[in-house]
DNA sequence: GTCAAGCTAGCACAGTTGGGCTAGATTGGC
DNA sequence: GCCAATCTAGCCCAACTGTGCTAGCTTGAC
């Protein structure tokens, strides 16, 4: 038969090279062409992974929450279960290239969403993901804390890390603003707050 | 001389065109053609008023600045000042039609950024305005608070509502999330915490 | 009335877009 | 060797893009 490419591998690649285009030039310059260019590979190729544009971009969207996951779950939970919390929250603040280029994607894919409309249920699943996970770690934190306080304080984290993220985003050179940022996150898994 | 248009009326009726066509159709579709089509306004009068793509969409972003600016500036300052704080951050969540049209144009001007650099002034002054009107609402709430407490307050606050305005934008229709959004509001408004 | 500034409308052009389509290259099974 | 499934490459087209440019319209000053 024929070739036996990987197809995931492959389509990985191209994906990278939305991401690419994304940060380098904005989401308005993601074109087919484009990101086939970035990808050193011909337009007709791209078109065999990929037949549409959507579906191009819904899959760079998707590989986004994807490769966070799994760069969640391979953080090793230490001794101290704070640290371990910080750490994984660290890995959805933009304070890396890598991370700097999902939190682009994910901002851009929101702005695309009206054109796009799959992209809709990646941005919920990404949000989802990010409350599921601030929720674990609030029980970690909290093994006592009631269920409806802890579903609170597990938005507000997530709120917070978000909210932080974007700030980050916009300005990343200012030299405190990473450790202030880690700051207020270790406040908020350590010290509980009432409810209301 | 001329007809005496009132410019600044005009090129305000142009930018709401922008804001709805990024709202419908998303950032990609903000083409000079289709901001005039729904500005009934033929091509050739839109670059009169902007010559170029960039100067329109950064017109855009600039009104979206200033529009907020002016409806916060108007909030009633009533007796509480809690509540007067929670009435000033609700204009920053995306509750209302009009405040999501906001919202949605800031995170696409965000990700045009790469495109035109302009935009990038336009989303650091927008998140400096948000972080010095959280910085007054703390003073306010708290006048006794040491500074640099303050300002750790201030980003705080800062971050959960623009990541509570990022949550909401995404899941309007969850009946309960504005409330808890306001009830986490409310509680870092009145529930200042260690700032470590 | 005349004039010129301010404004509107739109044509023209080169470049890019998404996607339909086909011709050829590559490769495993027989 | 040979076939057929799979993949690559690319041509093509209608539609759309931003912007340069000009021709005409409107209107206040005189």
């Amino acid at each position: 038969m024929p070739k036996l490419i990987d197809h995931q591998t492959h389509k990985e690649l191209l994906a990278e090279a939305v991401w690419a285009v994304i940060v380098d030039d904005g989401v308005g310059a993601v074109s087919i062409r484009a990101v086939a260019s970035r990808a050193n590979v011909a337009v007709g190729s791209l078109r065999y992974l990929f037949p549409t544009r959507a579906e191009l971009v819904a899959f760079a969207g998707e590989l986004v929450l994807r490769r966070a996951a799994e760069r969640i779950a391979t953080v090793p939970l230490g001794t101290d279960r704070v640290t371990y919390a910080l750490d994984v929250l660290r890995e959805l603040l933009p304070l890396t290239p890598g991370t700097r280029a999902e939190m682009m994607v994910n901002l851009a894919l929101i702005a695309e969403t009206p054109a796009i409309p799959v992209l809709a249920s990646i941005r919920d699943r990404t949000l989802g993901a990010i409350y599921h996970l601030c929720r674990r770690l609030v029980t970690l934190a909290h093994p006592d804390m009631p269920d409806q306080a802890a579903d609170l304080a597990a938005t507000r984290l997530a709120a917070l890390t978000d909210g932080l993220a974007l700030r980050l985003l916009a300005a990343p050179d200012s030299a405190t603003a990473p450790a202030q940022a880690l700051v207020l996150l270790r406040a908020e898994l350590t010290c509980p707050r009432p409810a209301t």
